[in-house]
RNA sequence: CGGAGUGUGGUGUAACGGCUAACAUGUCUGCUUUGGGAGCAGAUGACUCCGGGUUCGAAUCCCGGCACUCCGACCA
């Protein structure tokens, strides 16, 4: 891509109004574009990012489940059959034509926050039998949360990116045997985003649901939201919610032995069992011709929270800094040429070289300094930069410079070309 | 949802209750410059968040609302 062509443009100053240093980043290279508190609009650079987040957790999750696209809307009637309209706070609830009540009770849409009550009636349809089971599903969606506070930029929104897999099971140990082997997808995912010696699984609460705990993926991050208590030798952590004298009996762990850090739940598994089935009054029938209920898992992973999380950790004075897996470009191509029309044209031709090949890069063909590239170039944070000038063309060479590491290389065009 | 703070051109800031709301940046023209957001000249751009009130006079003081940010609560 052309960056001439990219209709964003890169500030020096972020908005007075963003205080996380994903926001103010993000913001300034033009990834997003806050629309209100906790609601971002992903521009172009943005939604690249976001889209390679979302692919790398579908190729694992298709390996675990079957994608659907489940609605963002539905009726308030199947939250009210699971008794969770009234119960949940962060429900954003609506009306339709025709309602002038705003009072919440009367609303009969829902913008789902979450989407067990639309999921369990529809594997209801289709897996009655104990040879349907286990099933699941999984969907990649935008869900709704009416967050009292909504802060820190992407990492708490009040509409947000969410991959969300709900698993259906004949009994509680095929959940379990389930759950388990989720719990190795999750962490290849994590893993592949650049982030796997950073997350943890940590013991949670089990919240609303029937279980002890649930387990939360926890990122080590300076802006996180949650304290653990971390267990680096067994690979294992406890959000501070269950670190009570009474769970340090029941699980065996000296709590004060651990080391506290500050982290982000960057992805959530809990074993509903049958709370949802029973809801629903969802059973199979079992080879005997017996009625049974039927046990359920849900699990969670945020990508465009993810996102924050990665600028979080990776991002240095200069702007953003991407690991390969997720940059919204992998080379970024600039022409230092000011009115040299051999180094323009030697540019171009290696940008067009590059697309002819495949490879994933943005030139910086526009007609500024050089000193306004290179800063562009920092903030937008892509992880290889190659320079055509005139100084390098002398020597026929590019120059590479890496994002991470400010590392820098002499590449003849021609070794160039050859890799290309 | 409790507490605190802040709302001024696109963005960042300034302005004692008193002149035509100032400066920087951005954007547009022209010139100049070309390896780290360079320089010169000109132009453009604001019902000072909304609604009331006090006052001869309000960006400024008061009341109400809304929004945003931070702390806390919450986060199935």
């Amino acid at each position: 891509m052309r960056q001439s062509q990219l209709f964003t443009k890169t500030r020096k100053e972020a908005p007075a109004d963003e205080v996380a240093k994903n926001a103010q980043l993000l913001t300034r290279a033009g990834y997003v574009h806050k629309e209100m508190a906790g609601v971002y609009s992903f521009l172009p650079l943005g939604l690249r990012v976001l889209k390679k987040i979302e692919q790398v957790i579908r190729e694992e999750m298709d390996k675990i489940g079957n994608e659907v696209l489940l609605p963002a809307l539905s009726s308030a009637d199947v939250w009210k059959q699971t008794g969770r309209f009234d119960t949940v706070d962060v429900l954003m609830r609506t009306v339709g034509a025709n309602e002038l009540s705003l009072a919440k009770s009367d609303a009969s849409y829902v913008l789902n926050s979450t989407h067990e009550e639309i999921i369990t009636p529809i594997a209801q349809e289709s897996n009655g039998s104990y040879k349907d089971l286990p099933v699941a599903y999984y969907q990649i969606q935008t869900k709704f949360r009416n967050e009292a506070r909504a802060k820190s930029g992407l990492l708490r929104g009040r509409e947000f990116r969410m991959k969300d897999l709900y698993s259906f099971h004949r009994d509680e140990n095929d959940l379990k045997e389930y759950y388990n082997n989720a719990k190795l997808s999750y962490q290849e995912v994590f893993k592949r985003l650049g982030l796997g010696e950073d997350t943890f699984i940590t013991l949670a609460s089990g919240g609303d649901f029937t279980t002890d705990f649930s387990h939360e993926f926890q990122t080590i991050c300076e802006a996180g939201e949650d304290l653990i208590y971390l267990d680096r030798k067994n690979k294992i952590a406890y959000n501070k919610e269950v670190v009570t004298p009474e769970n340090a009996e029941k699980l065996g762990v000296d709590f004060d032995s651990l080391e506290q850090v500050k982290a982000c739940e960057v992805g959530n598994i809990f074993p509903l069992n049958t709370k949802f089935s029973k809801a629903f009054d969802y059973t199979y029938t079992d080879e005997s011709g017996a009625q049974q209920p039927v046990f359920m898992g849900c699990y969670g992973i945020g990508p465009s929270r993810l996102m924050g999380v990665i600028v979080e950790k990776f991002a240095d004075e200069a702007g953003l800094v991407w690991p390969e897996a997720i940059a919204p470009f992998q080379i970024h191509l600039l022409s230092l040429a000011g009115d040299n029309a051999e180094v323009a044209k030697e540019a171009e031709e290696i940008y067009k070289e590059l697309v002819a090949s495949g490879a994933d890069v943005l030139f910086d063909d526009r007609d500024v300094r050089a000193g306004e590239k290179f800063a562009d170039s920092d903030l937008i944070g892509i992880p290889k930069r190659f320079i055509v000038s005139e100084k390098s063309l002398a020597q026929g060479m590019v120059e590479v410079k890496e994002r991470a590491t400010g590392k820098v290389t002499m590449v003849s065009i021609t070794d160039l070309r050859d890799s290309i």
